[in-house]
DNA sequence: CATGAATGAGTATTCATTCAT
DNA sequence: TATGAATGAATACTCATTCAT
């Protein structure tokens, strides 16, 4: 894969940026969990990571830059745990629940989930705005093509893709900013709690409820 | 009590003092709207309402109580808003669909709403953070009792009422995000959108898409 | 002594403004006593007068006039308890101690009296700064006027008035910083073992320890 | 230990950094000198070291620290002075003479003097009144020993070592506030001045004097 | 790779003071 | 007399960012 010559240096060049990179974007996650993203200080990372804060510079652009960095990551990395173990033609159902685990297993229990949960409104310029935009597009893109399929094979009403997308992203968010719990385990009854109320809401007879509600805007 | 002449001069003194208080809370309110509580600047509000940046302090303790009375209020308001109209007895249903209503409509339409949806997680000073803690618990407190006569009712079903009021709220807080729909209308629609969602799911058949789901978790 | 016509109403005025200033004064003192001439407030001193900041304008030119007011008003009544009940005529040392006392008395015992102590070095403009130079001056000029009638009866030594004058003020003033004495009394007993000191040294056998001194000058 | 090579560099590293502090240090004690502490601002300080004022807090913590730092140093500085060159067994004639003329002269030819003499009422946040507290105490401390050896020698007469002390550095501050004489040599003849009307007192015959202040004490 | 040194731009907050009423 | 309203000027302190080494 790698250019013939200068490989085996460049590549572990290459490895040792990634180390740090990787530090240094877990503890800008910690940090930014912990105070909020405009709160943080570069100095206060570069600290978590045992670098100056000028060091920062040699791996990143600039705090923005951190921030988008470390929330495209988690998002896909949701996306990726969303998409794993399913086969491609898995049933809606199916992989709406694994996309729901995966998001509340993320958010829940990493630094960076957390982040991902709480910083959806922080206004950013142009260039990390773009990155974080695109990997935001792509996390609903796939909730709404699971949506999509679902309403297409019959299993889900045929509610606004848009709409039900949104609204179940901030329904799952909630979840990052409760006092983490520990672990996995707790973090998969919480997303069963909240996939159950998603899919099959909150009311004791559906049909009826809907209708109370429908009744309700008529009647005002 | 007062003197019938200076009793005149007062009020409209008084009422002047609650303009300008008001005045400078919706500028504050359009200001965090626009570029979010942090980026915003004291300048920037003394701007928006034709005083000096020093001239807030005379209303106002701090940015902090700028933001602290203004969700305060707009969260109050929204309670107010739900509760106006029914009867004490309404059914939970009717009261739930008053909730979503005010909520969204509070939350498109109002640059107030718009800071409240998106600005759950600043970190704030002591008593401004008490006084939002508790205009929150309020406001939770009023969905959760809602939750909870409507299970009582048998018409909800048996939901843990706390996770049910924040995945509620999360839900439709998302409304706040989106590029305010313009009228109460527009903003009326989506909240039909949202409470149908949040009351009948989107599941087209519950019991099975809900045994779905939990069929996926076992599967796991 | 005031006019035949508007004096009733004038004097009456003249009186309730004097009564205000001198609240107003006494409130400073206080304040200034307290938390320094620099960190005091105007708001605070209304506040300890009972009047709004803005009322203050009403009898004082600023604040720095206050303190200017203040200090002269407190150094002019040393002066005139200095000379209190002693004949014209009365020899150096017992207008010494007057002075010490009187000074001591007043330094240990009023707010104005530990302002003066300790604001020995604040930097006012000129209008005021001129004002308090001038009643430092009249204060120093007085004792200098007692050192030289005691030099020239022969009860001082020939010391040099000016160095001996600062001198004494300065190792008065120190008393002001002390945590006041409650009461007249205890701060005479001050006032007694500074004079002593100013007077008879340190040294047991005088003559003896400033040849010590002159020799260790000498030595250098 | 350190390399022989960049053991230099490192070197000389840390001396730029002394230096810088120093210039810093110096810069301040003139602009307090100058205008006082409180008038001091940070813009005038870095202008008078050649360094924007934000530079300055890469090397000193805050304005407050600036100051406790510069008069902690300069009290010690005169402690040294004042011991130095003299056997530990000195008698205490020599050691206060010492001591006297190491404060006038700094308090009369140094900058960082002029401030000590004149700052003593300046309020402070915890840390850098501890700091200067201590600083004091250590000063103190070192006169009363000298008092009480003295005392103890029978060369000075039984006074409150207290008392004495507070009047000895009230007294030798004056000179402080003085327009400051330029050299060495002027100082110690005021030093001089002040150390005979200290030790001697001011009174022709210290018996009769010390007779008369009592007298002029029964005679109130 | 890493950092020490330096800075510019920004920002909330304080406070004496003015003025119309 | 008294004050509510408004403001200008000042100021300490923060922080992301640059650059030479």
């Amino acid at each position: 894969m790698a250019g013939v010559l200068s490989d085996g240096a460049t590549e572990r060049r290459a490895r040792r940026m990634g180390y740090r990179r990787r530090g240094i974007l877990d503890a800008a996650a910690r940090v930014f969990a912990d105070v909020g993203y405009e709160r943080a200080t570069l100095e206060g990372i570069g600290e978590a990571v045992g670098l100056s804060k000028t060091s920062l510079y040699y791996y990143v652009r600039s705090k923005e830059d951190l921030l988008a960095r470390l929330l495209t990551e988690v998002t896909d990395e949701i996306g990726r745990q969303a998409a794993a173990g399913l086969p491609v033609d898995a049933p809606a159902g199916e992989r709406l629940w694994a996309f729901v685990r995966a998001h509340v297993r993320v958010v829940c229990t990493t630094p960076a989930g957390r982040v991902l949960a709480r910083n959806q409104d922080v206004v950013l310029g142009e260039a990390s705005s773009r990155m974080m935009r695109e990997a935001r597009r792509r996390h609903e893109r796939l909730l709404r093509s699971i949506l999509a399929q679902g309403i297409g094979d019959g299993v889900f009403r045929p509610i606004d893709v848009r709409v039900g997308s949104s609204l179940i992203l901030g329904a799952l968010n909630v979840a990052g900013r409760w006092d983490s719990p520990e672990g996995a385990v707790a973090a998969d009854r919480i997303a069963e709690e909240l996939f159950t109320m998603v899919v099959g809401g909150i009311a004791a007879h559906p049909g009826e409820a809907a209708a109370t509600g429908t009744g309700a805007a008529d009647a005002q």
